[in-house]
This record gives structure tokens, C-alpha cells and sequence, in this order.
DNA sequence: CACAGGATATACT
DNA sequence: GTATATCCTGTGA
């Protein structure tokens, strides 16, 4: 089977040949990473499927003074958090409502504990493994549970490094500032007026 | 030990 | 728009 099944692949823009984003990239602020994430490339490579997207929608959760953030300071760290007080650059995995797996990179320096919620991707590459493992809905990247389920990430990558298989995050075609959107994040209580959500506002595959 | 609620997705009215 | 699945985590008895 080739790649680029199902079609809608981006011309010209082959994700193996891109460079994977290195630790520095994550060891900044949670904003400016997850500005600078929007039209980078995911690549899965688990269950040795390879299956490729662009990412299109992120959110920040920026250290304990962030109320919204699993790691705020009236919660302290857990075992469930760890993983966000950890070095920069490495998957932090949590499941939410009990049924949906949700990714985030770690950033900043180590114990601030912050990062980047993968909100949605622009599927690329293996559309019909995309497909199976999402049972045939159209929807198979916009929404980070739904994203999840499509890439087969789930809890065996805790603390995995975003630089190597089986999942890498690669360098992108920029994304012009014009076409970056800003919005409160979604689905939270605490602290909802902050426009810490970062949209490609180009895309079909966005979560809402 | 029991319980409430969540950085969601889906089915149903 | 509303309901509910489903389970882990954090909290407080």
C-alpha cells in the first residue's frame, strides 16, 4: 500500500524528511510553544503503522499558577502530574472522562511544569489506518481524544521523548501570523478568559 | 473506603 | 441542546 492513502496529502511537503524538534524547542514558555507547534508534523509510528499529521489546534497550560492546569499549585504535584514536572520535550499522556487519552508536550525547564495540550491534527498520512482505528468516522483528528485514538497514542508513551520514534514531532512549513487564531481554551472552568488556545484558522480540522 | 468530578466524544431529543 | 459513557485522580472521612 502506498502512503497517502485516502488522499490529502500537503504537495510537496514529504514529513520523513523533515528535521525532529529538539528538546530547546519545548524549553521555552508553554505560549510560545504552542504558537510555534501550529503546522508542525506528528509522526506515529505505533504498532509499526505509520501515520502522519499537521498539527492545527494547541492549547498552553502554563506551570502551578495556572489554574486550569492539572499541575496547579492548590493541587500539587501527583502521581497523575509527574510527568508534567519532568524535562522539556517529553510526552505527557492523561486520560480524561474516563474513555479519552489526551497528548501534551512538556516545556519550559524542568519541574515548572507546564505544556502544550495536541488539541487536532490536519490528517496526512495513513488515512485508512486512521479510519479503522476510528471505526469508520469521518471526524479522525479534530479533537485531542479523537486524535489520540487515530495515532494509537495512549498511556505506554508516559514520559516518552517527542524526538524519536514511535512518536516524533517534526518540523513544518510556517504558519503565517496572519493565520493564526487565539481563543480561550476549551472545556475548562478556571481561568476561561485566557486566550491561551492557538488555531490554524485555515483548517477544516479544527475541534469546533 | 467512598465519592465527586474531569483539558471529551457520541448518541439521542 | 442535553444526556451519558467510563475510570482515574484527588480529597476527605
Amino acid at each position: 500500500m502506498s502512503r497517502n492513502a485516502g488522499g490529502d496529502a500537503a504537495p510537496g511537503l514529504d514529513p520523513d524528511a523533515l528535521t525532529p524538534l529538539a528538546s530547546s524547542f519545548y524549553a521555552r514558555p508553554a505560549r510560545d510553544v504552542a504558537r510555534a507547534l501550529i503546522g508542525k508534523m506528528v509522526l506515529s509510528t505505533v504498532d509499526g503503522v505509520r501515520v502522519a499529521g499537521r498539527i492545527v489546534e494547541t492549547e498552553a497550560y502554563i506551570g502551578p499558577e495556572d489554574p486550569a492546569s492539572h499541575a496547579a499549585s492548590r493541587i500539587g504535584r501527583t502521581r497523575r502530574n509527574s510527568t508534567m514536572f519532568g524535562p522539556p520535550g517529553i510526552a505527557y499522556v492523561y486520560l480524561s472522562y474516563g474513555i479519552h487519552w489526551c497528548l501534551n508536550a512538556v516545556t519550559g525547564t524542568e519541574g515548572e511544569a507546564s505544556g502544550v495540550l495536541i488539541r487536532a491534527l490536519e490528517p496526512l498520512d495513513g488515512l485508512d489506518t486512521m479510519r479503522r482505528r476510528r471505526e469508520g468516522r469521518d471526524e479522525l483528528t479534530s479533537g485531542p481524544g479523537r486524535l489520540t485514538q487515530a495515532l494509537a497514542i495512549g498511556p505506554e508513551l508516559q514520559r516518552h521523548p517527542l524526538d524519536r520514534p514511535p512518536l516524533v514531532i517534526r518540523a513544518g512549513e510556517p504558519v503565517p501570523e496572519a493565520h493564526v487564531g487565539r481563543s480561550p481554551r476549551i472545556g475548562i472552568s478556571r481561568a476561561a478568559e485566557r486566550l491561551y488556545r492557538f488555531t490554524d484558522e485555515r483548517s477544516e480540522w479544527l475541534s469546533r
